[in-house]
DNA sequence: GTGCGCATGAGAATCATTCTCGCATATGCC
DNA sequence: GGCATATGCGAGAATGATTCTCATGCGCAC
């Protein structure tokens, strides 16, 4: 509550710590839990706090840069995306991620609201499924 | 681990709780936690424990009774509904909750999923918004 | 170069959820 | 009906993710 213009146009200090974190995740495929690449930052032998992982990530998802995927354990998994309006099929074996754009469920969700009067819509969806290569692996 | 034969057709014993909590949920409207659930059966001089509560809310979401949410904050929702396959509209002001079919959504997933190879497909789809009530009470 | 203020790191604290254990009770067998 | 056994219960401890606290470090403005 003590934020200051950390808001709109704020200046968010450069950080070493956030870089990397970013960094890592344009690298990495799938969404990586918060404890996942505090782990991984170390084993590069980059000193960071978890506490400054989980600060990272809530600006980065802030500046839009990260999406956020709370699986069923309640862990949360985060993932670089593009800053567009998009959804996730995911691999539940591998952990594959394909964004995909939804232009069918974007128009019946407006629609729904409205006849139920709803306003100020926003949405959830995320598709899970085995991806061809996790398939075929399985037989 | 040890659970024998609870899967399918296995009895599951009567429980007082297990019925309190259901019925609980009938008289409520929107996804209630687990907490919230416990200190209401409480406050109705119900003798449950914590951990009780848990244990139904999970039977009954096994037995297809009950649908489960999980919020941004990772705490979970539990409410009443219907068995078949269906969507939620939410009121993120005062939790009403209204249930929807969505087969243009039903479509379009299976159809993209099929389109990169994903097979075994399960999605979650949510929608969140202002209900008109909340909406006129806020001006 | 100096000073201010936000960012950091380590560990404690918090919060939801799950596990453990001893007891109560329903169900099955006789 | 009466006992044996498994399942459900309640309380509190344990777990695990996330957030908070606080002293310190460092970037940026002057």
């Amino acid at each position: 509550m003590s934020a200051p213009g950390q808001a709109e146009g704020a200046a968010r200090r450069p950080s070493r710590q956030r870089d990397a974190v970013l960094g890592l995740l344009e690298e990495l495929d799938g969404f990586r839990s918060a404890q996942d690449l505090h782990t991984l930052l170390r084993e590069r032998g980059d000193t960071v706090g978890l506490a400054t992982v989980y600060r990272a990530l809530q600006a980065l998802v802030d500046d839009g840069l990260l999406d956020v995927l709370r699986g069923p354990d309640g862990e949360a998994g985060y993932r670089r995306c593009s800053p567009s309006h998009h959804h996730h099929l995911v691999c539940r074996s591998c952990g594959l991620t394909v964004e995909v754009a939804a232009p069918p469920v974007e128009r019946w969700t407006a629609r729904v609201a409205a006849e139920h009067g709803f306003a100020d819509v926003r949405h959830d969806l995320e598709v899970f499924g085995t991806c061809r290569g996790c398939a075929a692996r399985r037989g």
